[in-house]
DNA sequence: TTTGCTGCAAAGGCTTTGCACGGAT
DNA sequence: ATCCGTGCAAAGCCTTTGCAGCAAA
């Protein structure tokens, strides 16, 4: 099971294994961005979290994606110009990134990880996490005009 | 020749054929910017710019990268918690990001192409540019204590 | 001469931080 | 009861933008 389907639980266990406090905007949060498919931004894993709990803060959110990332449940994808979104998919991947729409796409490619795992060897690099983007025009869009 | 080591006869017929005028100013942050091995900041390509060209602004240097993004001539790195990278080297290869020392190294490596152009075709993606970066440490610091 | 560029400063957007109150253990 | 987390607002940082003077074509 690679991407993340994980009762409440399991998430307050992860929290608590981990040292912290399984609050309930925690739990929210968590469930949210683990669950999600999409590539959600901070923005709009607040605006979700807020209709089940409306006091929630931004910082909230983004501090509880910190302990997230921090502990590789999640990975946080930078693109320039725009708002980090979260990956509940952590193994190695590619993302297609599609620069008209916005849409990120997973490819799932055990090439990908062979890969990974071969350049890693061969520089002598300890490899903790990689992050594998290509950027175009996804198939719906390449279909339109420009 | 992947890595540019381009005259300035030749930056000059490139900013031209784009349209853009040929200004010190631009020319000196191209030379810098596209023969620059170490993946720098826009900072520091400001730092090292303004050695010869004191009057030049970081307003310019971010001007003038962004044109040279736009047309493929260098790579934008965006890393988490810093200023972005400038990669000169623009064909398909893996950056190594030392998460200790914050080094980047390129690794050239045929196989990414492969794999990167094979995905793209079985998800009917058109691609346009990619980055493929593994995170850890890299040689030198995965032997010092932690 | 015309057009586009520079440099300055100010604005902008995303993310982080400080702190006092409140909730989890 | 203790300690950590929350929420608010403010600060921070990197990057972009507006504009008047100036350089390239």
């Amino acid at each position: 099971m690679s991407r993340s389907q994980k009762s409440d639980a399991s998430i307050i266990e992860i929290l608590r294994k981990k040292g912290y406090k399984a609050t309930t905007q925690r739990i929210a949060i968590c469930r949210f961005a683990l669950q999600s498919r999409d590539h959600p931004t901070a923005q709009r894993i607040y605006d979700e979290v807020k209709k089940v709990h409306p006091t929630v803060s931004l910082a909230t959110v983004y501090k509880t994606l910190q302990i997230l990332t921090e502990h590789g449940l999640v990975q946080e994808l930078d693109l320039p110009g725009s708002q980090a979104r979260f990956d509940s998919y952590v193994e190695p991947h590619i993302n297609l990134v599609c620069m008209r729409c916005g849409k990120i796409q997973d490819f799932k490619d055990n090439a990908a990880r062979e890969m990974v795992e071969r350049a890693a060897a061969k520089a002598e690099f300890t490899r903790t996490r990689q992050r594998l983007d290509i950027y175009g025009l996804c198939k719906t869009c390449r279909g339109k005009t420009k």
